[in-house]
RNA sequence: GUGGGUAUAGCUCAAGGGCAGAGCCUCCGGUCGUGACCCGGGAGAUGCCGGUUCGACUCCGGCUGCUCACCCCA
């Protein structure tokens, strides 16, 4: 076995920000995505599969052209008929763009998830990467505030089912598209007269996207942002009601939440209802979850007028904090590793072992009938984490049999049994 | 895009302007009631380029990577 690369190759590693899960790794992905797909098929949502790459323009119009998500953080290529195309930063307009051209519009609303990867260029760090993963939840075709409670109910479940603690969600809401015109100039006016207490980035943003000023952690500008005027505030009538609603419903299926009057989102197409699960574990990037409403986003790419609302969870994130509360996943070991050894055994231990899985539905049996040395193998076998060694000679092959050794066992001299294989299977590891 | 930290063996860490060490892992052998334990042995490293110096892994500069934070968001 070569130990160092070629003194002349240079190694090949993955793209910057973009990881490799590791076999050590991909049980809390499993858990997660076992957990996700139970959960979501209790509320009856489907799952649906978009492709990765979508038009540009699609990204354009529904994430926003002033957000930074499209102004710098896009995978844009154009393909080979110079067609502009974007790796999706976000899945939100691919679900949206489907169920458009689709007609799933048409049945009174769909309710749909997907999970997969999302690109974004920007620079790595603790929970945030350029190839992360997303499970995605949409309502498509739904109005009312039950429909976000259910939301956040199905993601309060999800917590509940992983065991996951210390995720406090926060709310609030943003108003209709009129609404949110209105208190967008009253709030472009009161920064606009205190201009010598913004920062450069909230000047900027002065113009560009006021709202995000309100989340700035600058210390300097605190005072002025907790003073200045919050969407919750300037509701539209309707927002309001529902707001309203929502919080009811909360309460009574007991959810705790807390009201944040500064919590905006850097996606354009919310409107009413937003909210966020957050967890002081994850370092800078706390946000696990977080979504709203988007009333008017399906009118906009170019569908019928039609309520949407959806969320977006960070798997990376909620694997972290799978990991930072040791949650057990209940990670597989195989049951067992046939250690063959003699030129008959390695013959006949592929055969056999083919016999016992098809015996056995569920097993998981190693084996190892290359080169190398019985010692080698036994210990191999015991890093395996097996159960159970089943040990095999030319005279064991002959005779359809194996050796059998406990390797949990907490006595060193455990007995080394004979038997026949399928039988040995049915009667100690699948009963 | 900006700033901080960091880069020694597959992993976790030492050392230090003059032969780069250890533990784990791995490989071979011994012990042995076939693994583990124990004993003996082997293999394996200073990210890249330049500068200072008799001499640089060490000091200096640049680059690159990783990492954390800003920013942004999942």
């Amino acid at each position: 076995m070569r130990r160092s690369p070629h003194p002349d190759m240079k190694t090949i590693k993955a793209i910057r920000g973009m990881n490799d899960i590791s076999p050590a790794d991909v049980s809390y992905w499993q858990l997660f995505e076992d957990t996700a797909r139970s959960v979501l098929d209790a509320y009856g949502y489907q799952e649906m599969r978009p492709p990765v790459v979508e038009r540009t323009e699609l990204f354009k119009r529904s994430v926003g052209e002033g957000t930074d998500i499209v102004e710098k953080e896009m995978y844009t290529f154009e393909d080979r008929s110079g067609d502009s195309l974007t790796l999706r930063p976000e899945c939100t307009a691919s679900c949206v763009r489907a169920a458009v051209e689709h007609g799933w519009l048409r049945g009174g609303g769909v309710r749909i998830w997907h999970i997969g990867p999302m690109f974004r260029y920007e620079r790595p760090q603790k929970g945030r990467y350029r190839q992360f993963h997303q499970l995605d939840v949409e309502a498509l075709g739904f109005p009312g505030p039950e429909v976000d409670a259910e939301l956040i109910l199905i993601s309060a479940r999800l917590w509940k089912r992983l065991a996951l603690k210390n995720i406090r969600l926060q709310i609030n809401s943003l108003g209709a598209r009129e609404a949110q015109v209105a208190y967008r100039q009253l709030l472009v006016d009161y920064f606009g007269s205190h201009r010598d207490v913004l920062d450069e980035d909230s000047l900027r943003r002065l113009g560009s996207n006021p709202l995000r000023i309100l989340d700035s952690k600058n210390p300097n500008m605190q005072a002025l942002i907790a003073d200045a005027p919050a969407p919750v505030d300037h509701l539209d009538a309707q927002s309001a009601e529902d707001f309203e609603a929502l919080k009811s419903a909360l309460n009574d299926s007991g959810v705790d939440f807390e009201v944040n009057k500064r919590l905006v989102r850097g996606l354009d197409y919310y409107t009413g209802t937003v909210f966020e699960w957050v967890s002081d574990e994850l370092g800078a990037q706390n946000a696990v979850c977080g979504g709203g409403r988007y009333d008017n986003l399906i009118e906009e790419i170019g569908g019928p007028s039609t309520p949407a609302t959806g969320f977006a969870l960070g798997i990376e994130r909620l694997v972290e904090l799978l990991k930072v509360q040791q949650i057990d996943t209940g990670a597989t070991s195989p049951h067992a590793y046939l250690v063959a050894v003699g030129d008959r055994a390695g013959q006949l231990a592929l055969p056999l072992a083919e016999r016992v899985r098809d015996e056995s539905p569920g097993l998981r049996l190693i084996v190892d009938a290359g080169e190398g040395s019985f010692k080698a193998k036994l210990k191999r076998a015991d890093r395996s984490n097996a159960r159970f060694a089943l040990i095999m000679g030319d005279a064991e092959a002959e005779a359809g049999t194996v050796g059998v050794k406990d390797l949990r066992s907490s006595d060193p001299q455990t007995t080394v049994a004979q038997a026949e294989v399928g039988g040995f299977f049915k009667k100690h590891v699948l009963n």
